[in-house]
DNA sequence: AAAAAATTCAACCGCGAATTG
DNA sequence: GCAATTCGCGGTTGAATTTTT
């Protein structure tokens, strides 16, 4: 047969689309449309192999194809369906208007990589230790503890904005499931002078907020837990304080939005948003997590009572 | 300010399935 | 029916970019 199915040949280009490419093949399929991939390089005079081409067209360059963040409706699809069928990524993508299977394994693996992320030694960087006095902070526990509005009293999907603006919270991931006495359990957040410490009893040792992270597991012996009772509060999002994760960099969490099953944070400044929930058989919270960066975290700490 | 580390994500690879001739 | 070729999928890579130190 005539000339090679396959990317060998010396000619052949490979590595990203420059613009005058891209222009090429839109220009031969939308005048020709496509059959047999392997003949789009030569008609189309591109110095690629046809797979290369189906590639670009079918994940880049067809007129039907979403791009950007994921809406949060997505983000839900992708999981569920995930949880239902694995990394069957095509399969996925077909539930999804103009989505690729790529982008979805891409945005899973990125998504996998977050919680698989091995426990972050932030206290172990920290050069703070704890010899100092301290009271506990009643006006802190006094602010987590205010009323909110019920579940009952809201409709669903109702935005409201949350009485102080900008929390952050880290659920699970950092702290391992079977480590309750892990060095990342936080016992108790006070303050002295003006100073907002978090407290590791194990390890004798207190931190500032920025080298700590609460976790959905820490929870269970530390203050905080009775916040997080049942669904039919909305509940305060004090679940913690991490920098250093990386990329889920938050601006400012302002809204909840609420539905039957999911409380979710929607970060409206950077249109992302996360999810957590009282998984009743665990008895902790699950969900999503948003780590600030320390870039960002003056700005979240700046909103935090000011009694802290 | 600069270097290092982490992340992203478009593109590549090989493989099995489907199609072609 | 068969072998060659093409298609479609999912795992993986690595250069560009972003973030951290």
């Amino acid at each position: 047969m005539g000339h090679h199915s396959c990317c060998n040949q010396q000619k052949v280009k490979r590595g990203l689309w420059s613009p005058e490419e891209d222009e090429k093949l839109i220009r031969y399929i939308t005048n020709h449309g496509y059959g047999c991939w392997s003949e789009v390089p030569e008609k189309a005079g591109l110095q690629r192999c046809g797979k290369s081409c189906r590639l670009r067209w079918i994940n880049y360059l067809r007129p039907d194809i979403r791009r950007g963040r994921f809406t949060p409706e997505e983000e839900k699809l992708i999981i569920s369906l995930h949880g239902a069928v694995g990394n069957r990524w095509a399969h996925i993508a077909s539930h999804l208007p103009g989505r690729t299977d790529n982008e979805i394994k891409n945005y899973w693996n990125s998504w996998i990589k977050k919680k698989i992320r091995k426990p972050t030694n932030t206290i172990a960087k920290s050069n703070q230790t704890s010899q100092f006095t301290y009271t506990q902070n009643h006006q802190f526990d006094h602010f987590l503890n205010q009323d909110l509005p019920t579940k009952s009293q809201l409709q669903d999907n109702t935005l409201f904005s949350l009485p102080n603006p900008s929390f952050i919270f880290d659920i699970g991931s950092n702290v391992q499931p079977t480590s309750t006495t892990s060095h990342s359990r936080i016992d108790q957040i006070f303050q002295d002078n003006s100073q907002t410490w978090l407290l590791n009893q194990h390890q004798g040792q207190a931190q500032p907020p920025e080298m700590v992270s609460y976790s959905s597991h820490s929870m269970n012996s530390n203050p905080l837990t009775p916040l997080m009772d049942n669904l039919d509060n909305i509940m305060v999002p004090i679940e913690g304080i991490n920098v250093g994760g990386g990329h889920d960099q938050i601006s400012a969490v302002d809204c909840l939005q609420r539905n039957d099953q999911i409380n979710e944070w929607v970060d409206t400044q950077n249109c992302s948003s996360s999810y957590f929930f009282w998984d009743q058989e665990e008895g902790q919270l699950g969900g999503d997590e948003i780590i600030p960066s320390s870039s960002n975290m003056g700005t979240l700490m700046s909103s935090f009572p000011s009694s802290l």
